[in-house]
DNA sequence: CTGAGACTGTCAACGGTTTGACAGTTGGCG
DNA sequence: CGCCAACTGTCAAACCGTTGACAGTCTCAG
């Protein structure tokens, strides 16, 4: 049990920049959570303080406005972390976790994630850059939302979580399990219009999609041809 | 001089979990750099790393598509610092940063900046947290583009202005120099679609406004409104 | 104090998105 | 193997914000 807490630490980018011994000493502090599709995981607001590491399945990170309406921010998968407010211990979390599919969370309690970094402080620098990369990425995409149209806006962020889903793939083709719901909520808009563009993007052959998936072939040829579009 | 930079490195909130001793240390190796009101501070892509403490003056943070659109992220005040980059060195700019009026800039090298954390680690979670809430405010921006309609993004973001303004602030009137334009860029409308919002929430009395200038006479009137206007 | 440049108010026409509605399709579960 | 629930394609009407244009107002530098 103890073995596999110790794997999916060690696959967690977070993490990587700690000897494997000090991750021997977090894994027992660690809970195993298993989860079923579409259980939520944490709510919006929630203060506890845990760093969360994906074992298994996908996560959707988003949240819910008062008339239901929902936004999806990023699709988390295995060796992803999330729970902001390790780092923040106090602040209440700013968007929600809810399993995409079925799978298991390892849950590390902060205070022990934070006392363990003041006993490796050697691993500060690495954890800073992860959590600026974050910073990047969210800004990126309040870019995006500013500066583009809507082709341009579906385009990066599949590109987007091609890239989260993979950090160092090769050229090959990604698929995601995502309705047109999804990415409507994950883009701010509607089914519908998700549907226009989606079916532009086809045309061109720079996407395929099919029932409750969509996978980009070339992500490549996506990221030339959004480049072209804009600059 | 030193004196002076000193007092500038005090003033930042980035920098306060260090002890005094520490920022003796790297005030020599700042450097100060005036500016003028419109004076592009840093491009969007360039890749030295520094870290940049706002000394007097206002500071504009945003960049531009190849339209030649705008998009204004936010507005810093003295104090405040930038350079995102400092944490995550070889990293492009993801945001250019412009003089919005005159004043000054400390600029701390990247390196000289990791090395005194490095020298100092119990500064580190104090970093870690304020970039943390950095993030935090992202992810606040990319969920009420999604969630709110226009006179609640405008109100939302007039409030986190204010309380970047100046964080521990009590609850009387805050005033920005912001022309309608600046307005539109920083929420990706135009000048005509801020002037109907602003005119809204002025017939609220929610807010004032004159020539170049807007002020938020009672920020928590303004944010009683919006809660209740979405939950 | 005065002129030029910057900022603002306002209007109509246009266009892209959403809303709402419904039938067709898919896939999984009993 | 057949049904049900989830997902998808498509359409027209309504809506909201943008585009473009112009006159009015304010500020500040000379």
């Amino acid at each position: 049990m103890v073995d596999h807490v110790l794997d999916v630490l060690k696959s967690c980018s977070l993490l990587s920049g700690l000897p494997e011994q000090a991750l021997r000493e977090v894994a027992p502090l660690a809970r195993v959570r298993p989860f079923r599709a579409n259980e939520v995981l944490y709510q919006r607001g929630e203060v506890q303080s845990a760093l969360s590491v994906v074992g298994a399945g996908n996560v959707r990170i988003g949240s819910t406005n008062a008339e239901g309406r929902e936004i999806m921010l990023t699709l988390f998968e295995p060796g992803a972390w999330f729970g902001d407010t390790v780092f923040s211990p106090g602040m209440p979390r700013v968007f929600g976790a809810t399993a995409h599919t079925d799978g298991e969370l390892v849950e590390v309690p902060g205070q022990d994630y934070r006392a363990l970094l003041a006993r490796y402080p050697e691993a500060y620098p690495r954890t800073l850059d992860m959590l600026s990369r974050r910073l990047w990425s969210a800004i990126s995409i309040i870019e995006d939302n500013a500066l583009r149209d809507m082709p341009g806006r579906v385009g990066r962020r599949l590109l987007f979580l091609a890239h989260m889903h993979d950090p160092q793939r090769g050229p090959g083709p990604v698929t995601f399990k995502l309705t047109r719901e999804h990415i409507a909520n994950m883009m701010g808009m509607t089914r519908q219009g998700v549907h226009g563009v989606l079916k532009a993007l086809e045309q061109r052959g720079l996407i395929r999609f099919s029932y409750g998936r969509i996978t980009v072939p070339d992500p490549d040829a996506l990221k030339a041809y959004l480049d072209e579009r804009t600059g």
